[in-house]
Formats: structure tokens, sequence, C-alpha cells
DNA sequence: TATTGTTATACTCTATAACTATA
DNA sequence: TATAGTTATAGAGTATAACAATA
């Protein structure tokens, strides 16, 4: 059973909406600017940490790993990412961004600094306050 | 030209970004839970307050308005919103959420309630602050 | 037998362009 | 001529099920 919210609290899961929703937005419109989609610029980011087995992207993002054939297969062609063996285990194909894919992945995330700009209106303090509350909400 | 973010600037970042996917994704689940996609919840969420021409759903949801024309007729093959003609003007048509509709927009949005539950992790005068906060952050 | 990745299939979402019926 | 909605087409993302190679 839940009590009915608070229009304090009903307020703040608006706020929150409309934050989910704008900065979607513009990660769609960000990966776009780079002929990317928000799957395939979500896909490239994983890959800036190492190469990844199929099987751990499909985890990662949440999806079925006969996506990620296809997804990987775009990326491939466009020479961003590369599938390499495991020398581990000969079922598994380790995927790994090439230089192109990591500079294209490193410009995308600068781009994606638009969302430093809004915090620019809080002060240090207020910051460390919006921190401390989103890591708790977060927990 | 861009400063260095801050490392508590890139945590902000970081937690929001969290708080972006978790969101969505949960979102998308509790669509799911009512047979409905994304897509279909947000416009069927957007006829909650009246009935729409389609022109202007296209807007909201920002997307062209030739794909309203099947994310309609989806929902109207369920029996979940209506096409009216608009007595105004000829040219337009007015989709409008059913009693179906209606119901099923009310479920989705109870069962969305579990934003809430985090932020039960608050007190009252937190919650405050960090309204105050993201008000800020969107304005 | 179980696991990894792929293929085949089907559905939804999306954009573009051409069409129709109104205005 | 301009606008509202539709249709046709195509590409991308997604899930399910069946499959080959390897463990």
């Amino acid at each position: 059973m839940n009590l009915p919210a608070s229009p304090l609290t009903l307020e703040v899961i608006d706020l929150i909406g409309t934050m989910v929703s704008r900065f979607h937005d513009e990660y769609e419109a960000a990966a776009a600017d780079h002929q990317l989609t928000g799957a395939q610029a979500r896909l490239l980011a994983l890959l800036s940490h190492g190469p990844l087995p199929m099987r751990r992207i499909a985890e990662q993002l949440k999806c079925e790993p006969s996506n990620v054939t296809g997804l990987v297969d775009r990326l491939e062609a466009r020479t961003l990412v590369q599938r390499r063996p495991d020398p581990a285990d000969r079922r598994v194909k380790l995927v790994a961004a090439t230089d192109a894919g990591h500079r294209t992945a490193d410009r995308l995330r600068s781009s994606l600094d638009f969302a430093r700009e809004p915090l620019a209106a809080l002060e240090e303090q207020e910051r460390a306050t919006l921190r401390n509350l989103l890591r708790r909400i977060l927990a």
C-alpha cells in the first residue's frame, strides 16, 4: 500500500521527469551529430573502457544478445569497432573500439558537457548538496 | 570555450546520468507491464489531459506527424484511444483516450510511483532543497 | 550438455517524400 | 497556396526461436 504523495513529492517527481526527458533528448541529438543512433552511442561509450565479449555488451545494454550482432555489424562497417577472437575461449568474440571509435567516443563525451552548463547555475556548495541528495536517492 | 569540469561537477553529471538511465528503464518496464511500448505509454499519458489533434501530438512527442498515424492506429485497434472529427476544421482529427484508455493511463501513472520510493529516503526539508535545486537547473 | 554468437523472423519506432482532403 | 493527416518506403532497434561452433 502506498500513501498518497505530497504535493512537494509530486513536484520533485515531475522535475526529475523533466530532467530525464531533457537529458535523454539531448543525448540522442548529440549522438545524431556524430551520425550515431542512441544505441550505437551507448555501445561505443561502453567500449571506451576496453574490449568486451558480445555477451557482456548485451548485459550492459540490457538487451538480447541477438541485437548486439546487428549493432556491432553496423559500427564495424564504419570501422568504429572491431571483432577479435578471445584467446582463452574460441566461442567468444571480443569487441574493441578502433582508434577512430575511441576518438568518436571522446568527442561524443565532450559534447555531452551540455549537462555541465545548467549546473553552472549552482554554487559549489549547492552542487555538493545536490550530489549528496542524489547519492542517497540512488543508493 | 568550456572550462574543465571539477570532479564534483563530473560526479553530479554522472549521478544524473544514472538517474536518467534508471528512470527510463523503469518507465519502459512499467509500460510493458501494461502491454504498451514506451512511445504508446507516453502518448496515452499525453491524452489524459484531454483530446489533441494529430499535429499537436507529433509536436509534444517530438516526432514526425507520419509516425503518429501508426501510433494512434495501434492504440485505436486496442480501443484505448479514438479519432474524432474537429467541428471547427474538417482537416483535423482529434485523438481522445477512451474510458479504458484513461484507466490504463491511471494505472500506469500509479505504477510509476516507484519514483516516490527512493524519495522516501529524504526528509521533507531535504525534498524541498532538492526541488529548489532542480528548479534552478531546469529553469 | 551447456554456452557463445549468429541467423531468421516479426513487430515497433522513426524519418522522408508523395499524396488527399480540406482551408 | 498552405495545412492536416495519410500512405509508401526504408532503416534501425527490439524480442523470440532455432542453429553452428566450441566448451
